[in-house]
DNA sequence: TAGTGGTCTAGACCACGGT
DNA sequence: CCGTGGTCTAGACCACTAG
């Protein structure tokens, strides 16, 4: 192992399982200079990465920080959501974790492994000021999430749950978006004329552990919020 | 000016000049230090700088190697554009660059500096076995693009001709997604029956000229042919 | 003024690709 | 075998933040 991978992993491992918390300080440069006999040329390779993969953040002169973890993955968000404070958000569950079938409503692909593995499942709405803005459903292999139907989501959040009860993280995604029209069950649902059309996206998210990817399948009615995404250099 | 920013913005001038084309070697990490009287540490933080930005890729053992920019702008692509070869894509010009004005179809708030340019614009049918997949609107300012009207386009490629012709690249991008009804004036271009779903695309594209902003809309027909991404760490 | 991260020097050895 | 990029050492000085 490489010791710029043994530092970045050391860190990555203690800010997972919370031993350093969201807005804490890292030790300084120097001193894992000293703790560990290494220069700071090989210390500053693993903040570098550590910021790359958006652990942390640097100011100079104070020192470098835990921050919460935004994948910048080029994933898209609804407008609107979370920035704005403002805003009376709720989330819903339509169906709490379960155990399910591999279903043909999954657009991407489903790996051969997976097929093998029970697959689990759950369903909810998000809303703002009680209007629903976008279904979310997802399926997963729960081989290596045990007790997952047990867990309470961690302040209501599935990957922030992976990351901290499971330490894995997720390290990359695909997207597919779709323009389709709210059928029978969907338009109730989400409170849309049937017929109206809705953003279908579908998301394949990859992990750190190669025995967990997540499908995800997103119907976002975008008349009053748009989805989107920034990124600059 | 920092050393290593220096000897970064020489080797990508000489790359957007084609004193370096897409596939040439760049000279040693060796050679530029002793070219430039520096050392490795400096001209390898230039080198990974090019590495992030998309310049370049490397290869250890052999060299670092001008590469066909992307982005990675966490930008959407039609899913089976450019990659798919065996397809048969066609672009057609519905409107070349003329001038044109401002005009509310742009989502994006144009800056009050760019209302006070003139507008230049043109639009585009993208086409897979010609049946038109995307229409793509694009607005602009003019000013900081000289004789642009009477400029042929570098291998049909907007942001292309930008980069080769006048050193201006895509440092940023904002994007919003909509699901919207495929109207009148749409539907006939785009040959969809008229309320169909058409997926709505509002980007603002960010340059390293501060007086030069794209605005694009594009109109997608994802039925045969979804729009996505994919995004790894 | 003390401590932090940012830049830079002048070396060394290693892993990889091609001759 | 040589040349390439990848890792690492042991220093130095600078720019910024805060008490």
């Amino acid at each position: 192992m490489l010791k710029y991978q043994a530092i970045k992993e050391g860190l990555k491992k203690q800010i997972q399982q919370g031993v350093f918390k969201v807005g804490d300080y890292l030790p300084s440069e120097s001193d894992l200079c000293t703790r560990f006999s290494i220069t700071r040329t090989t210390v500053r390779k693993a903040m570098e990465e550590l910021l790359k993969e958006g652990y942390i953040e640097k100011q100079q002169g104070k020192g470098s920080r835990v921050r919460e973890r935004q994948t910048s993955l080029g994933l898209l968000t609804v407008k609107g959501f979370s920035e704005a404070v403002g805003q009376n958000i709720q989330t819903e569950f339509l169906q709490k974790p379960v155990l399910s079938v591999w279903t043909s409503e999954i657009l991407f692909p489903v790996s051969d492994h997976d097929k093998t593995e029970q697959c689990l499942f759950f369903e909810r709405l998000r809303m703002v000021d009680n209007l629903p803005v976008v279904l979310e459903r997802n399926w997963f292999s729960g081989a290596v999430l045990p007790d997952f139907l047990k867990t309470q989501f961690v302040e209501g959040s599935f990957f922030k749950t992976l990351s901290r009860k499971y330490l894995i993280e997720v390290i990359g995604s695909s997207q597919e978006l779709r323009a389709e029209r709210a059928e029978n069950h969907f338009a109730e649902v989400m409170q849309m004329e049937s017929g109206t059309p809705v953003l279908h996206i579908s998301i394949r998210f990859v992990t750190n552990n190669p025995q967990l990817t997540i499908y995800s399948e997103l119907y976002c009615n975008t008349k009053k919020y748009p989805v989107g995404n920034s990124y600059f250099l």
